[in-house]
DNA sequence: CATGAATGAGTTTTCATTCAT
DNA sequence: AATGAATGAAAACTCATTCAT
């Protein structure tokens, strides 16, 4: 055997539990695929990072693309589970928006693995998503709770621009995905860590005042040019 | 075989054009990777799709490595080139900031493979940038008009809220980036195709909306934690 | 294609043996590197005349260079192995100590392919062999035999002048591994073959005059500087 | 240009001095081929460490083995060139002798390259020195002067063993070569540098001490086994 | 003589995947 | 279920040598 190898670790312990071994298996590769992106991830390296071997990763998920999938699967899985229980109910509209906001603005912050496999996945043009299922989500949790705030704003006079709930939504998570995202390139050109501790209140409110602004300013004013 | 795969053209046509030599390896390899991601693309591929041979590719540039950092480079040098003839002294600070935006919305959307280079570039955390003098752009033109801008804007009484320009830079990057690099997950979660001719105008009056409405929006009202 | 390239003879009838893939791949690499020096030989060429795969060399032995260490490596454990029963404790001290030179030449004479292994890895200043434990040897064997007959020597007056153990075995290996490593050169300007079996008793008997006359001769004459 | 590759200094300097580029490509060749071996030295890069250019090094050698013959052919003149003006008519047979022992040595140890050239030539089996005249050297002035000694040494009845003058350099030779080519090796096994400062005294000592008790030692004993 | 550009054939190394036990 | 061994295809990279100017 080469000694070069790190040996699976205590593989006894593993035996006979097949979910335990998935769900280690997705670990991994979760932190894998994140860290180095699709072609840069190894089963080899995923293995050895592993209580398992390599056998079983293509026993559970078929293939390096299978395993991807699945590990994208579990990700946004996760997320929306959090993404249900947003309670704005009680809070006044803007309020309430800005809460969203702000709850966006913390889930996208602590889960960068999540980010980083969604920007991967967008290189790929999403064609493992488009393997699967249930990834379309015209009723999405997210979008109710906007549409409800939304519905609640115009109501009570007090937003005054009128705006499609997933539009409101691609513009909360362009925010807070871009200071994650691109953090790197960013950083490097401005110098400036829109992730450092300091700077996090001041980017959590800005999210909140540029939602609040977009929806309490005037209609849209008309392009004047291209 | 990938049908991109094109033959190889007649070597003899490109001898003696260094020059030439290089910009068609910078031109095909900015398009592989852009397309496939560095891990992704192939030295071999992008040889082949060149005039010239995979040793010219490593004469000029060193490594595959090499190639991206040169790639990188030149593109990010045209993007600043387009950066630096914004003329909006003539506007008022509202239309002149709507500009600003609608111009960055306009570039991002004429430059796919900028943004996806950029992308991949954030997902390697900007290693690559990081072996290139030059990427930091503290006087960077377009932060400038900015500034020229909120200045006029505040002077004239027309933007109430503070707000720093590398920031304001910050998050009209973040919705036309957002657009673009995020269009295939959001399209296949939302069924939303936010890249269709048709929506064109609507997100390039919305950023425009978004960012007028921030400025002419009240002071930031204090987060109220989550 | 050279002729000593064997066809890959039926792969089928390797596998599963691990133990027996490495010795062959070690067999093989020992005899071309031997051969052609550590750059000139060919990972491929190695492969080839073996009933295994290139891949399998990279399984087992990491890089070309780890190949070459292990290599080493055995060669010198089975040198070692053989000075381990060198039996001369019912000879007097001359006989005995020519005996130890005539058994140095008889190994070097009957194992090229270590010396020039030992040459090749001296070109490369022992850096491989920097990357291994054990090569030390302090206590090695040979020495150790060499301290009992001198203190035999010493003690019964037949050895008149003083000399250290590990610089001893240096005057004999010097002599025997010359005579080896440096024939064809040799050879060519005096055109004498030093390995000519017509000389080899001749040169097995000078090496043991050598000694013994260095060592029954008088205490050292001191350097006239020259 | 490929900005990474050392640039020829000053080529202007070079023009139109044949003689010196031939010197300067000779010298440089020779530090790469001593350092590196035939097949680990790189056109390329002797090539880059002249002021001229790769093509040149075609002009006047033809290949890469072209080259390195021009450089053995060099360094062995060289060395002659040296070994012509040993003058030791002067001194007593055993002092004359011990001369020449400490003589070899110290050519050897101040020529370090031209030993790794001749260890390198070694592995290639002489192959090259034998695409040249002029390297048989039966006449050989160094052993014309062995053997003047030896006479001298016989007629006074001071050298008792009766000894080829060839025989005699080459137990000279490979006393001083191993203790050079060998050092490596040697010294990581017994820990022992054989050629720090210190132990050069010791060692020049010893040459002259082997060969001296060598001669003036008995006829050899016949060897008593095998 | 001089030089940067160019090249074909090779050389080391990698990787996802499968097999025998 | 589990595992070390094995593999073919491909990928990155190198090198001596030649060409056009």
């Amino acid at each position: 055997m080469p000694a070069h190898r790190a040996e699976p670790r205590d593989a006894a312990v593993r035996r006979r539990d097949p979910a335990g071994t998935q769900t280690e298996i997705l670990d991994v590769a979760t932190r894998e695929f994140a860290e180095r992106g699709y072609s840069g991830a190894r089963v080899d390296e995923i293995a050895a990072l592993t209580r398992t071997t390599k056998r079983m990763i293509y026993y559970y998920f078929e293939s390096k693309e299978g395993l991807f999938v699945a590990v994208l699967q579990r990700a946004y899985a996760r997320i929306r589970a959090l993404e249900q229980d947003v309670e704005v109910d009680d809070l006044e509209p803007e309020a309430a928006i800005r809460r969203v906001a702000e709850l966006t603005f913390d889930h996208h912050e602590s889960h960068p693995d999540f980010i980083r496999l969604v920007t991967i996945e967008n290189i790929h043009r999403a064609e493992h998503m488009a393997k699967l299922d249930g990834f379309a989500q015209l009723n999405n949790p997210a979008i109710a709770v906007l549409e409800g705030i939304l519905e609640r704003g115009y109501a009570e006079g007090r937003f005054r621009r009128s705006v499609d709930a997933v539009d409101l939504h691609m513009m909360i998570s362009a925010f807070c995905v871009f200071r994650v995202a691109n953090q790197h390139t960013f950083g490097t050109i401005f110098r400036r860590d829109m992730l450092s501790p300091q700077l996090r209140d001041h980017y959590r409110r800005m999210v909140g005042d540029m939602v609040v602004g977009f929806l309490t300013g005037g209609p849209a004013a008309p392009s004047r040019n291209s």
